[in-house]
DNA sequence: GCGATATAGTAACAAATGAAACTAATTGAG
DNA sequence: CTCAATTAGTTTCATTTGTTACTATATCGC
């Protein structure tokens, strides 16, 4: 009664997710390198800054869903180009807390503009209802994908 | 009148969509690879080559949207393990054609079951009618990507 | 036909990424 | 206290991935 299972690549949702958010993914990435010599975990790292005072770096991994190692190299990237400060962290020898630097801020200006406007190109095709729509969904799938413990 | 632009990092498009893919990817990879052995691309292969006859791989870059290098050195892995076989293209010597092998397709018939039942799991969230508006919302950010030439 | 150009596929190289090992500092059990 | 276990962050290493260069064949203009 039920057949063969049925599969088509392109109505596969890991598939179809996966191929949309590369295609957004390097748009932004070519335009951040291009523009400001930024690479996204570096990107994050500022956007992340920018909204809150100063963090660690582990408060950082947790913001940015992004490894901690790649935090790390980010950071590293940043303070030599000297747009992110680390201060001692007054409780804790280990880890420093970082921070936007005058020059960060100021860069930090500049990119939002135009982080602005390719989200709103990316968005061009859908409506008001529709980008609060994508935005729960993505979200669900998060939450799923995280709380189902079991890989398999 | 407008203030400073406004971005948060959490309801950057790109940034939200990048992390819901990689979530779902890296659960997706971590199950075809313990249970089949199979990497992300060979399995992209796969699909492709059991829903339609015996392509090029130059066929199978525009079907998986994956670069040639890759498709390449899936197909080098799947021929070594015998579940694709390559035949000379008639009409062009550089090419061949690459199909399932019965091994292949065995494969195939036990993937598939496992490949529904993961996509279920990270779907579990949402109403039939919230899948599919998904798809189209996917599908609309896919082709404004595509068709928005200028990367800036 | 014949040479310039394009295409299929592979190989060689380089950049990005994460896992595991490591260092240094902290915490907690006794 | 003191020592085992934990945590912050970095380094090292292996894997993955794409860009560029290359080989072989095919196509187009003439």
């Amino acid at each position: 009664m039920d057949g063969p299972a049925e599969l088509r690549l392109d109505r596969f949702l890991p598939y179809r997710l996966s191929v949309a958010a590369n295609l957004v993914s390097d748009r932004i990435a070519t335009a951040y390198q291009a523009l400001f010599g930024l690479r996204i975990p570096e990107w994050r790292l500022i956007a992340v800054l920018a909204e809150s005072g100063p963090v660690t770096q582990q408060a950082l991994v947790q913001r940015t869903r992004m490894d901690k190692v790649t935090v790390s190299r980010a950071a590293i990237a940043l303070v030599t180009r000297g747009l992110v400060e680390r201060t001692p962290h007054a409780h804790d020898a280990r880890s420093r807390l970082l921070a936007l630097s005058a020059d960060g801020r100021a860069l930090y200006e500049k990119v939002v503009p135009k982080a602005l406007e390719l989200e709103q190109r990316m968005l061009a095709g859908l409506s008001p209802d529709d980008v609060a729509k994508l935005f729960v969904l993505l979200e669900r799938l998060e939450t799923t994908a995280l709380e189902d413990g079991d890989p398999m």
